[in-house]
DNA sequence: TCTGGGGTCCTAGGACCC
DNA sequence: TCTGGGGTCCTAGGACCC
């Protein structure tokens, strides 16, 4: 475990690369994809370089970008193209090294220190580019460096089609003058809280010590302060991203809802995306959580045990809805969310609740009329990452 | 006409137990 | 009668990422 080459690999404006790959009178346009993009309330996901060029940066609710630029060509996302092109893109990956570990729909690590055979490393990571553009048509930049956390900070650098090394002993060059939002893990909020402590740069939090970071933001202060130093242990995990915590779904409402009659049907569809989902994933939900925000954007999430790890569709629903009567305030709904949480493999539930279970389960979710309905009104899945 | 949808991780605070 | 100090588990909320 002593020094390792590690690659981040990112697909640039994925999305907006699949159509132009798909359609080629789309490329070199200004290309947004936009979800509900017919509806209000439609936010642009991904845009194509010439579309960020003129200043469209994602996500920017869809009629600013149209002002911005009149001649934007819009198209609504196709989840199924981009799951099939992300499948394609990690088995090219998978070629290279075993040590593949996902990290999204389109960007994920390589631990290459075992696989590179005497090749350089940067005439490595041109090769993979260049297969993923000729086999793909999809470009990609590609971050190289000792660790996660420098592999990632450098595959942003250059984009589309860069390839970056970023190296320990450049790290107080090249890392240390950036402002502290430039680091992965820390937002608006972090970099606010910095500032009060008059750390403006990665450099200030290098300099400031652990401590002073620990007492003020806990453990994501302590590896604020290890990042700014350019290390990180974590290694490649192949693993990593087959493992689901949780499984959940939500809907912004076409219109604020005011009653339990219009949220019923939404809590349907939710429930049965959800089910579906558990049972794609061969996993059992022991707990729910329902997600309600309000048209004042407050958010509030309430959760219960589930009698049984289950994945049945109607039970789902009358939890989900026993949840929304009980903890619905009135007010205006905006969004309703659904989440199996506390997931269970079904080979390790417990025998008996199995047996139990599987029972429910052959009673099942039903695709029917109705859901389809229901998908008509309040909107297709609007999944960006999502892996399957 | 502000603000989608799917996730993970961490922390604060209350319940409960000894 | 009125009372300490730990430890663990659970829930809700916040921050962040893509």
């Amino acid at each position: 475990m002593s020094h390792r080459i590690i690659f981040h690999i990112d697909l640039n404006s994925f999305y907006a690369s699949v159509e132009a790959a798909d359609d080629s009178s789309l490329k070199g346009k200004p290309l947004a994809i936009a979800g509900n993009a017919k509806k209000r309330k439609g936010i642009v996901v991904t845009a194509s370089y010439e579309a960020k060029r003129k200043g469209i940066k994602p996500p920017v609710p869809l009629w600013e970008a149209k002002r911005a630029c009149p001649d934007l060509i819009v198209r609504e996302p196709r989840f199924f193209r981009y799951r099939e092109m992300s499948a394609r893109f990690f088995e090219i990956l998978r070629t290279k090294t075993e040590l593949v570990e996902p990290v999204s729909i389109d960007e994920g690590y390589l631990d290459m220190t075992d696989s590179l055979n005497e090749q350089h490393p940067i005439a490595a990571a041109e090769a993979i580019q260049q297969q993923i553009l000729d086999e793909l048509d999809l470009p990609c930049s590609i971050g190289i460096g000792p660790n996660k956390f420098l592999a990632k900070t450098a595959s942003d650098w250059k984009k589309p089609l860069g390839i970056t090394v970023l190296r320990k002993r450049d790290v107080q060059q090249l890392l240390w003058p950036l402002s502290c939002e430039e680091m992965h893990g820390i937002g608006a909020r972090t970099a606010e809280k910095l500032k009060q402590l008059d750390i403006e740069t990665i450099g200030d939090i290098a300099a400031c010590g652990e401590k002073k970071l620990k007492d003020a933001f806990g453990t994501s202060g302590e590896r604020m302060f290890q990042k700014a130093w350019g290390i990180d242990k974590r290694q490649v995990d192949p693993e990593a991203a087959e493992e689901f915590k949780s499984i959940g779904n939500s809907r912004t409402l076409p219109e604020d809802a005011v009653s339990l009659e219009d949220m019923k049907p939404v809590m349907h569809l939710l429930a049965s995306l959800v089910a579906e989902r558990l049972h794609k994933k061969h996993v059992y939900a022991s707990g729910l959580q329902l997600t309600i925000r309000y048209s004042t954007w407050e958010t509030v999430q309430r959760s219960t045990r589930l009698p049984y790890p289950l994945s049945d569709h109607k039970t789902i629903e009358t939890y989900a809805n026993e949840l929304l009567e009980t903890y619905w305030n009135g007010g205006r709904v905006r969004l309703l969310g659904l989440t199996g949480i506390d997931l269970i493999e079904k080979g390790n539930a417990v025998k008996q609740l199995d047996l139990f279970s599987y029972e429910q389960d052959k009673n099942e979710w039903d695709k029917d009329e109705h859901v389809r309905k229901l998908q008509d009104r309040f909107g297709a899945s609007v999944v960006r990452r999502g892996y399957y």
